[in-house]
DNA sequence: AACGGCTCTGAAGATTTGCTGAAGATGTGC
DNA sequence: GCACATCTTCAGCAAATCTTCAGAGCCGTT
């Protein structure tokens, strides 16, 4: 899960981050609206932290760009109290949820979880795979309510192919989703994880479950 | 699907190139104008991605040639988000569509894609042949909802010859599909795939689909 | 600050898959 | 039946992917 923080202050967007990256996400940040829109425009988020108080480009025109070109990413707004305005303005937009400062983490925490489980249609935590279950709120995986050992980058790709299941996930996509955007990876490095994944549930007899596409990348065929 | 890239840069040109190939376009580039039109004469392009600032001979004139000669192509005008003139001019002479500088490549990929759509009428990423179905989208291949395991040649020629139904595909048309302008191979390479994709459908009790015209080439009957 | 344990990464080699052209078989039109 | 086009099979090659592993880095603990 891949997450953009907007917002000025650098202590709170500090803050964020690292409460955020060890809950598992993976985050970008930057602290003005030119840059957002940057990030945005070659990144895919599944949610954005936007702060509407910004200098250089204000955050509704942020909103605007990505109302107009990312239709995938949720928002959540981040806004003072007494900025009524800004609140309305942003439902308006077409904002998925909205937060007074000063919020509560696991309040943020929360709202974050519930946009990510509307947006890949989950109705609770839990993905069943036959034998197999992918909980997303306690980024853990079973076979027959065996636990599989899975590191938190296995996890995450694991994660990513079952939300997507039936779709196939390109190189670009996984990396998209573990790492952010000041990392580079060799593409040998997910080839690895995807190796332990496979090794790792071929030991509780879960075989051929991550398929190759020659070419574009992995996938997990839909199950009806 | 054939793509040609005109564009300056050479870091662009080449990942662009690189990450086009892999979603398995067959991709010709070049950096100038003049080059660009000598070989939009000797090919055909499904789509053209154009920048407008070249050296030479610049991207408003590769476009009137484009639109000149080979009506049968559409133009993707890339362009510096500043240049508004040029958008204008560019619509004007007839880009089907436009992206501003830096775009996101998910999206330059979905309007090609949609562009593709438009050129052969598609109404939807599927084509359906009795219990074919081809899917443009995952370029896969089924039979009763039962995957047939193509290699991307292989794919490719069922295509081609899926969307142009009717239509007489000759060595030289399949070629062009295939292969960038760099390659050359024997005409028998093309009748080895052909014969592992009759070979593959017949596994499926799909037999007869695709036609030999000799002295001509391959043909699928149209559908009503 | 040092330590121990765990994870991540890229290299190297093994393995798998796909492409091509050759060669011979088969088919077609005359 | 002949000449030629097309079909099929196959093996060598090239490229993509898989696997293993060791060194580096991170994190929590002492």
């Amino acid at each position: 899960m891949k997450l953009l923080i907007v917002e000025d202050s650098q202590r709170l967007r500090k803050s964020l981050q690292l409460g955020l990256k060890h809950l598992g996400f993976t985050v970008d940040t930057t602290g003005n609206g030119r840059e957002a829109i940057a990030y945005l425009r070659v990144n895919h988020y599944d949610v954005v932290l936007l702060d509407l108080m910004l200098p250089e480009v204000d955050g509704l025109s942020v909103l605007k760009e990505i109302r107009h070109r990312k239709k995938e990413s949720a928002v959540i707004v981040i806004s003072a109290k007494d900025q009524v305005d800004d609140r309305i303005l942003g439902l308006d937009l077409g904002a998925d949820d909205y937060l007074c400062k000063p919020f509560d983490f696991d309040e943020l925490h929360a709202r974050i979880k519930s946009l990510i489980r509307r947006k890949y249609q989950l109705h609770n935590n839990v993905m069943v795979f036959g034998k197999l279950k992918v909980d997303i709120d306690m980024r853990s995986v079973a076979v027959n309510k065996q636990a599989v050992n899975l590191t938190p980058n296995e996890y995450s790709i694991l994660a990513l192919l079952t939300m997507n299941q039936g779709k196939v996930m390109t190189f670009n996509n996984i990396e998209n989703h573990l790492y952010d955007s000041y990392s580079s990876v060799t593409r040998n490095a997910i080839e690895a994880h995807i190796s332990a994944v496979r090794r790792k549930l071929k030991a509780h007899q879960v075989t051929d479950l991550i398929k190759t596409r020659r070419g574009f990348g992995y996938y997990i065929d839909a199950v009806e």
